[in-house]
RNA sequence: GAGCCUGUAGCUCAGCUGGUAGAGCAACUGACUUUUAAUCAGUAGGUCCAGGGUUCGAAUCCCUGCGGGCUCACCA
């Protein structure tokens, strides 16, 4: 049976999507031939969780669509930037505040890049996106609004607009409240004195001369060209004028687009176009459960994510259940490691109907590696708090007792995963252990396992020995049971009451960086707050 | 108000196209005096929100309610 009998029956939700789409081009009569998914982006802001989960699944169901129909189409990724949109204003982490300040209003595009790098600001973020898309190695179509409507790409749809212009603002118009409604326009011109993106009622609209005549900001009546550039379409219209003059057959949007998505529908069809396949995700929460704000500035960045865990986990916890509102906060990340790697290592033996299930197959374009790590992220994570890891040698010494023989070379993913780890422990972990003081009796043996540690060469390595010595030490104080002494050199030295074998520690650690660590416990200098 | 999602063990959740309720963590019991939970063995805990319906059989499908969450009315 072949991958594309089989993705027939798929489940997983990139297939359902894809087979919706494929309905719909056999509903138009296409069988073969290019086939659109598109993305858009916001060039205002910088690439964020949510452009990193549109791409990621689009793509998913870009690839899910391909397997469905056997390479019989061509199917391909757009991402448009609506860099043309007026810059309503200064963003506040931007450096030259004031300079921007005079450009507000104005296309992205014309206003300068207040970084000095690229052409204009819209450009910049252009770049900051297209660098942030090619780091996962997405595959995608660049597409600046600006250079679409300037190279005339929107042209003919434009005159359409105008032709169609009562229809529109029929669908418009009740959308709008009262106040909107007396001064809206779909077409929203650039001033040609000031250059700004005006929002101002249409006096006249010429269908045959395909112009629009208005008041400009000094009040003098003003007629320009819908085509080329000098107008643009305001949101919604422009929604369904792109999907229409670009040919979109796919493109999916969170949910804070779903209640206008009907317009964006019925704009396109009013242009003479069938609007695309459209799917509708969940946006996600922060850690308590509640929605994530850029003001409070809670919740989790690509960043944030990328530093304790390898993107694949990333793009794993965004193919699960997208259209349920899922929290996104650091305590996720292990688990979704640990989730990805398990279905990673169950797919080279699973049935092929099986294996399109496999949220590994989404996540590697169908081809996942080899790839496996022998110990779980949460036993790594488990491994470098009870080591006190601050390196992957660490890491690795205690690594290289529980899987024999296993080194970075040999192991990569399981060496990356033990870095992701300790950056983890340090981040969180670490900052909640409390350390305690010791008390006399304890004093007195830390001070006589001093002695003995700085008795022995520093560059001992034999853990068994140590241990003895540790163990000796001990045995000068009347411990009532010994399992206290080593529960005392965790409490006060790692601050956490379980740790490794002592010995195995020390050699791994250090002598004298162990002989540091005593030193600083016994002076008080780890207990704090 | 409209739309979407959601309600399963103390917590976080899994349960796919209906066939006797599961995992992880937490808890509890027991084993180990060169300790160790990075170990092993074991225990307990759920009217699967409620009520109807379809069925031989429903956590699962349908309807209705109730509870929780989010999105939508400016901007994109």
């Amino acid at each position: 049976m072949s991958v594309a009998d089989l993705a027939q029956n798929a489940k997983a939700w990139p297939f359902e999507q894809a087979r919706l789409l494929k309905k719909r081009l056999d509903k138009m009569g296409r069988k073969s031939g290019p086939v659109v998914f598109e993305t858009g982006y916001g060039p205002s802001g910088l690439p964020h969780m949510g452009t990193f989960g549109e791409v990621v699944r689009t793509t998913m169901v870009l690839r899910a669509f391909d397997a469905l129909t056997g390479g019989t189409y061509e199917p391909k990724l757009i991402c448009v930037s609506d860099d043309m949109d007026g810059m309503r204003k200064v963003p506040d982490n931007l450096p030259q505040q004031d300079m921007l300040a005079e450009h507000l209003q104005k296309p992205l595009t014309e206003v300068p890049d207040p970084f000095g790098t690229a052409s204009s600001y819209g450009d910049h973020m252009n770049g900051r996106l297209k660098g942030f898309l090619d780091s996962f190695g997405f595959t995608y179509e660049f597409k600046s609004a600006t250079e679409l409507y300037k190279s005339g790409a929107y042209d003919a749809m434009l005159l359409k607009a105008a032709q169609k212009y009562d229809a529109i603002m029929d669908v418009m118009l009740p959308t709008l409240g009262a106040e909107r409604q007396a001064t809206y326009s779909p077409f929203l011109p650039i001033s040609p004195k000031t250059g700004r993106v005006l929002y101002v009622p249409m006096k006249a609209v010429d269908a045959e001369a395909g112009t629009v005549t208005f008041d400009d900001e000094d009040g003098e009546e003003t007629t320009l060209p819908v085509t080329g550039g000098h107008v643009k379409l305001q949101w919604k219209p422009d929604f369904g004028m792109r999907w229409a003059a670009l040919g979109v057959d796919f493109e999916m949007f969170g949910k804070d687009h779903q209640t206008n998505a009907p317009i964006y529908s019925r704009i396109c069809r009013i242009l003479g176009a069938e609007p695309p396949t459209q799917f509708v995700y969940e946006l996600f929460l922060d850690q308590k459960g509640e929605k994530i704000s850029k003001s409070k500035g809670n919740g989790l960045s690509v960043e944030d994510w990328l530093k304790y865990a390898p993107q694949q986990s990333l793009a794993y916890y965004n193919f699960v259940k997208p259209k349920t509102a899922k929290r996104l906060y650091f305590d996720v990340i292990p688990k979704a490691v640990d989730e990805y790697m398990q279905h990673l290592a169950a797919y080279h033996g699973q049935t092929p109907d099986k294996q399109l299930e496999n949220p590994a197959w989404h996540i590697h374009d169908g081809h996942p590696p080899q790839d496996a790590s022998p110990i779980s992220f949460a036993l790594l994570l488990n491994l470098a708090s009870a080591a006190s890891a601050h390196s992957t040698d660490v890491m690795w010494g205690f690594i290289g007792r529980y899987v024999e023989g296993a080194t970075p070379e040999t192991h990569p993913l399981l060496d990356a995963l033990a870095g992701f780890a300790v950056q983890y422990f340090q981040d969180f972990v670490e900052p909640t252990k409390s350390f305690r003081a010791p008390t006399e009796m304890e004093r007195a043996a830390m001070e006589d396992l001093l002695a003995r540690l700085k008795a022995m060469p520093a560059d001992t390595r034999d853990g068994a020995m140590i241990q003895d010595e540790v163990f000796a030490a001990g045995k000068t104080q009347e411990f009532e049971n010994l399992r206290d002494w080593f529960q005392a050199l965790y409490e006060t030295l790692l601050g956490q009451s379980q740790g490794p074998r002592f010995g195995s520690f020390v050699a791994i650690y250090g002598v004298p960086q162990t002989i540091a660590l005593i030193e600083k416990a016994l002076a008080g200098e780890l207990v704090k707050g």
